[in-house]
RNA sequence: GGCGCAUUCGUCUAGUGGUUAGGACGCUGCCCUUUCAAGGCAGAGAUCACGGGUUCGAGCCCCGUAUGCGCUACCA
């Protein structure tokens, strides 16, 4: 495919995620991720794995691996990067320092940006002065901008620090095209000098998002609309540059149930904890994709193909959405419906095998679980799955004997308890009889108890069920028995009308 | 404080000047049924944030207001 020539004159789309590693990437974060990865697939073009480690005391050592584990499980896969190599490299921006300072010295020289020497602590007695006055704007005040250029120079030579500020027009109006709102208008007078080449010799995510988006090609820029406010700074910068400015687009925030932007602070988690919690990576992409985008009124459940044919950025909203964890349950029992059985088999497996405190099956269920027994019922719990977290509570009584469950469950709404206790001796005894084991003959074997008793079947069938997996919801009593096999069965009968007995002796007296 | 973005059922959304404002999640009820799910059907739920215009006609266009969110660092 991607040796196939470009004959069109569209150029090549080619997108990129340009996470920074100063903390994990929560799902609203992979919402952007998401799209930007639709549109070079849909497009046959690249995505690219950007690096931005400019902030060297913010930067937090394994957080890009944890991302890549996180693309790695929506199978988000790009095709340059670290490890991915790629034509445009390096793509850690650490690494590209050189370069930076490279396109600096040139913008320096063109004079669209100056040296400040002003110290961080005046910058700071400056912010709170002009925020005490209250004034209109804050920011920057511009004192080494008129540094006489010689003067300037010099002390550069003479090693004193200094960053390089952005020569920002003073007055007239910067417009630029938003790909989800159109043209956008920005007064240059509102904007200040931001920084572009730290002190450090770093550039800021500014100075290098711009140069490095440019170098590698990239055709569009999808980022969350929290760098609006900075998108005429960036049009500057290109224009300086002489370069073409990318589609660009700003995508609306994904808020949390309380309304507040989706961050670290606010209670976002990794998307890996929605791996951790048995979502399946398909569903909780179709359940983003929908996250500010949709194809029309009717359609929600789209495979990531169907995604990738049909995703574009004009349906993509410009207002925030809330995130609905109970629609991703949704979606994820649908998806969970559709998996196959060697599928299911696999992914609840290491569900269920997790310690207890985990969520796992009881501690005293012995490990590794035997596949292929699981393999023969799981199936029955596939329609009563949102998770696969949910699958240890679900399948517990395949695994446990000792069922922990109160007496009174065995007595049926529409039976007393001498009732169910006779309805339960019945059933065990024309069990044990039984000829064949199989599921007409437990079937017509509890409805004769019920036609002898002259009782309805529910509360027979009731009976046994609590009786033999200590539950009121379950799959469905003649498969899950045939699972279980009929001395297992018998045995939890036994103790089942055990402790129907001692119940009965009180019961009886009162009456 | 300044600047910006946004605003259709509780939530995700369809809608691009004329619709009984549609769908989905969730909720309620009924059906199916050995329970629970799943499935089917039905229902409640939106004076389209508010106020002005433009127009024969506005959820859709324009202007205000309100509210929410965001930005306002040598962080991204």
């Amino acid at each position: 495919m991607s040796n196939v020539p470009n004959f069109s004159n569209a150029p090549v789309v080619r997108t990129r995620f340009a996470p920074s590693p100063t903390g994990e990437m929560h799902i609203g974060g992979f919402r952007t991720v998401f799209y930007s990865w639709l549109l070079a697939r849909k497009h046959g073009g690249q995505f690219i794995l950007r690096i931005e480690d400019t902030d060297q005391a913010r930067s937090k050592e394994g957080v890009i691996n944890k991302l890549i584990e996180g693309l790695n499980w929506l199978s988000l896969n790009f095709d340059e990067g670290p490890n991915a190599g790629g034509q445009f490299g390096p793509y850690y921006q650490s690494d590209r320092l050189g370069i930076y300072a490279h396109y600096a010295a040139q913008i320096l020289e063109k004079g669209h940006v100056y040296p400040c020497f002003c110290s961080e602590e005046r910058l700071e007695t400056l912010r709170q002065e002009q925020q005490k006055r209250g004034l209109a704007t804050t920011g920057y005040d511009r004192k080494c901008r008129n540094i006489p250029e010689k003067e300037a120079a010099q002390r550069m030579a003479d090693g004193e620090p200094y960053v390089l500020r952005l020569k920002i027009p003073v007055t007239g109006v910067t417009v630029l095209q938003d790909a989800l709102r159109g043209e956008m208008k920005f007064n240059n007078a509102l904007l200040e000098d931001s920084v572009m080449l730290k002190s450090d010799g770093y550039p800021t995510y500014h100075f290098a998002s711009v140069v490095d988006d440019h170098l590698m090609k990239i055709s569009h820029v999808l980022r969350g609309d929290e760098w609006l406010p900075s998108f005429p700074l960036h049009g500057l910068l290109y224009s300086y540059f002489g370069w073409e400015i990318p589609v660009t687009a700003h995508l609306p925030v994904v808020m949390g149930d309380d309304g507040k932007k989706l961050s670290k602070r606010h209670g976002a988690e990794p998307v890996l904890v929605y791996k951790d919690r048995g979502y399946l990576p398909d569903a909780t992409l179709n359940f983003l994709a929908l996250l500010g985008w949709a194809y029309d009124s009717e359609s929600e459940i789209f495979s990531v193909d169907e995604l990738i044919a049909n995703f574009s950025l004009e349906r993509v909203h410009t207002s925030p959405a809330k995130f609905d964890a109970t629609r991703l349950q949704w979606m994820n029992g649908v998806y969970i419906r559709k998996i196959s059985l060697d599928e299911l088999t696999e992914n609840v497996l290491p569900f269920l095998e997790k310690p207890e405190a985990e969520g796992g099956l009881p501690d005293s269920v012995q490990r590794p679980i035997n596949r292929d027994y699981l393999r023969s019922f799981i199936h029955l719990d596939q329609e009563r799955m949102k998770t696969f977290a949910d699958a240890a509570f679900l399948t517990n009584f395949f695994f446990v004997d000792d069922l922990d469950y109160l007496p009174e469950l065995l007595i049926d709404k529409k039976i007393d308890s001498a009732g169910a206790l006779q309805a339960l001796r019945m059933s065990r005894s024309a069990l044990t009889n039984l000829a064949e084991w199989d599921h007409d003959s437990i079937e017509h074997a509890l409805r004769g108890v019920a036609a002898e008793m002259n009782v309805k079947a529910g509360p027979v069938f009731m009976g046994v069920r609590v009786a033999v997996t200590g539950r009121k919801e379950t799959p469905p009593l003649m498969e899950t028995m045939l699972v279980l096999g009929r001395e297992r069965c018998l045995r939890r009968m036994d103790t089942a009308i055990q402790r129907l007995e001692k119940i009965q002796v009180p019961a009886e007296t009162t009456q």
